[in-house]
DNA sequence: GCCCCGGTTGGGTCT
DNA sequence: GAGACCCAACCGGGG
């Protein structure tokens, strides 16, 4: 970080500063525009870099998108508010090219923005600071979006990941108070001239793991830097060539202000709040408040909401909730997964070379490119059944109509609540499927309008039981779970339109549906999913697996995984020997050798060229084959994504064929 | 090193 | 319907 030397504001070269928001689309409680205006710049240029890597390598589905352009329209306004010359200037191009160009053209003395710990934005921001002391700007940097700064976190847990609430709260004890929120700016300095005489650079578009969400062109970069308008608009979902978005929930910071005053104005509710007692079945109106979105785009501060929450506890008189199941609990486990992803940096979000995340022999593991040590967005196809549970769990035609209803809410409005996300990721991975919690992990990063890395990451290896928590015996039913929140499944009357007539007493197990309620109920419980309708009657697939033989194989599996304790930078799991660490050698779960990094080290080496001397080097005798997930990129936030070859679609075909 | 306890959010059975 | 207890047994942290 640059030294922060203020220039005196008697300085005829008064500072020329450009604000660049990032994920922290708010002007209420911004330490970092705080800091740009403390500057008393004699222009200031707020600014948005439409960065190809999140356009078309990190995965994002449309309801996202649509969520970001929300918060970045009413950030403009805001800003238009404060100075009618003012708004936000979106800039079609990556920021490590762009801004360099912009500090010459618009003669830059300040670049200020606000710290981002994400594996990817640290990458980019090393490369963007360098280029700007280089240019001799100073650049300014403030920690704004956790309760604490992550890297003070870490270096106060001893250098190390915070892996517990525990370690948190020591940790963040000794960092000091929670800063309290600063107030909205009341006016803004004139933008300078924003004529642009360098060209463009267009990136490259391939890969592109949005691709699947596309239904038009791809316009991103077609209209040169300031977009179709000339006028640095905030890009559409037409522009990106991206299907409707169909969310209802909607972006902003007006908006974000406003669910916390509704919050925070019902003091029983904020006061007493206890998330493992709000109901995941719940909608038209969820239980909870749907601030997720809000905190990973900073269109809320954290901070302001901390102490909006203080507020209402300071003025309560019966007993409140505490953490960890209290909002303020809720905030302080997002700084837990913040610090613990400020520590391992790439490798939080894979298995391979992670040094707190429990090597498991899961099916369908990531392939790793053992140049970088990073997963590539490819998987191994060791079983092909595991595929199949796999697809028909991302689609939500697993024939479990619990899981199935909060998939289908999860692709329909990119949010479903937490105890959802427990059901389907427990089902995934270690209580049932046994499916890598990595693809897990992407699926939730296309579809989630609140994906936030460190979080998801977090929260997949927290239910997988591979890092954070390792109860792997206490198993979610699909059955019995949602029915003890919803007697009768009117939450999957909502999400599974085919089952709505279903009688309660087999709305959660429809294969035990007698063929005269099923008749009644026009839906027939009959095949894989793959087909709606048979004539004029609907179909719902039968349960695509046995699940009390399935948690039970699954137990047993992890049971063994624990066991042989290796960790995803043991030595064994990197040099693909950790399979006759297993009594069965990996052969029961896994299929023998194909599963594991260690699998998937004999595919990668052609692509490479590491040819020899690595150990175990493995092809997939039946023909399985390595794809890459549906619009994926792969890393569940965490690997570059720069290798993209074969298609789901071609591996279905595959499968198909034989 | 040992023991004990607690761990945001399990399920099933019994009283 | 709520609460106690068991199931089989994980980890980390504190004494």
């Amino acid at each position: 970080m640059a030294p922060r030397k203020f220039l005196s504001s008697n300085n005829s070269n008064a500072p020329r500063v450009i604000y660049w928001f990032r994920t922290d689309l708010r002007l209420h409680d911004s330490p970092a525009l705080h800091a740009a205006l403390d500057l008393k710049p004699s222009v200031l240029y707020p600014i948005w870099t439409w960065d190809p890597h999140y356009v078309y390598r990190a995965r994002v589905g449309q309801n996202r998108f649509q969520f970001l352009i929300d918060c970045q329209n009413d950030v403009s306004s805001s800003l238009t508010k404060l100075n009618p010359k003012q708004k936000l200037l979106v800039i079609r191009e990556a920021p490590q090219t762009l801004i360099p160009k912009l500090i010459k053209e618009w003669r830059i003395t300040h670049l200020v923005f606000e710290k981002d710990t994400d594996a990817y934005a640290r990458s980019r921001d090393k490369e963007v600071i360098n280029a700007a002391e280089e240019a001799g700007v100073k650049v300014i940097i403030k920690s704004g979006r956790t309760l604490w700064d992550s890297d003070e976190v870490v270096k106060q847990n001893g250098g190390k990941p915070t892996m517990s609430m525990t370690q948190l709260e020591a940790a963040g004890k000794k960092v000091g108070d929670i800063a309290n929120p600063l107030p909205t700016p009341k006016k803004l300095p004139d933008p300078g001239d924003t004529k642009l005489s360098f060209d463009q650079n267009i990136p490259v578009s391939s890969p592109d793991f949005s691709k699947d969400y596309r239904e038009g062109e791809e316009k991103s970069y077609k209209y040169g830097l300031s977009g179709p308008n000339k006028d640095f608009g905030v890009p559409t979902l037409e522009e990106l060539g991206l299907q409707k978005a169909t969310t209802p929930h909607k972006g902003g910071e007006s908006q974000a202000l406003s669910i916390l005053d509704t919050v925070t104005n019902d003091a029983q509710y904020t006061a007493t709040f206890e998330k493992p007692k709000t109901s995941p079945a719940a909608f038209d109106p969820q239980s909870t408040c749907l601030t997720s979105p809000h905190l990973h785009f900073g269109s809320l501060s954290v901070r302001e909401f901390w102490w909006r929450v203080q507020k209402v506890l300071d003025g309560y008189k019966g007993t409140p909730s505490q953490p960890p199941t209290s909002l303020h609990g809720q905030l302080l486990f997002r700084d837990m997964y913040f610090g613990a992803q400020a520590a391992l940096g790439w490798q939080f979000g894979q298995t391979y070379d992670n040094s707190h995340c429990r090597f498991v022999p899961w099916h369908l593991p990531s392939k790793v490119d053992l140049k970088t040590g990073l997963i590539t967005g490819e998987y191994e196809v060791d079983d092909k059944q595991a595929e199949e549970y796999f697809i028909r769990w991302r689609e939500g035609r697993t024939g479990f109509p619990w899981i199935d209803a909060l998939m289908r809410q999860l692709r329909q409005e990119g949010w479903i609540h937490h105890l959802g996300r427990h059901s389907v990721a427990c089902f995934l991975t270690r209580g049932g499927c046994y499916v890598s919690w990595e693809r897990g992990a992407e699926v939730f990063e296309e579809l989630l309008i609140d994906h936030e890395a460190a979080c998801n990451i977090g929260n997949w290896q927290w239910l997988s039981c591979t890092a954070f928590f390792s109860q792997f015996y206490r198993c979610y039913s699909p059955v019995a779970f949602g029915q003890k929140w919803d007697k009768e499944g009117n939450f999957i009357r909502r999400y599974v339109p085919e089952l709505k007539d279903v009688p309660a007493k087999y709305i959660y197990e429809p294969w035990k549906t007698p063929i005269a309620d099923q008749k009644k109920a026009k839906v027939q419980i009959k095949g894989d999913g793959s087909t709606e309708k048979d004539g004029d009657v609907k179909l719902y697939p039968k349960p695509m697996l046995d699940f009390n033989h399935q948690r039970q194989v699954c137990i047993d599996g992890m049971k063994a995984a624990y066991d042989v304790k290796l960790y995803g930078n043991s030595k064994e799991v990197k040099d693909g020997t950790w399979s006759k660490l297993f009594d069965d050698h990996g052969e029961g779960l896994t299929q023998g050798t194909k599963g594991g990094p260690g699998g998937t080290m004999g595919e990668h080496e052609d692509a490479t060229g590491h040819e020899e001397g690595e150990p175990h080097s493995t092809k997939t005798p039946n023909g399985n084959s390595s794809v890459k997930a549906k619009g994926s990129g792969g890393a569940a936030g965490g690997g570059k994504r720069e290798q993209g070859q074969g298609t789901l679609d071609g591996s279905v075909k595959r499968m198909k064929n034989e």
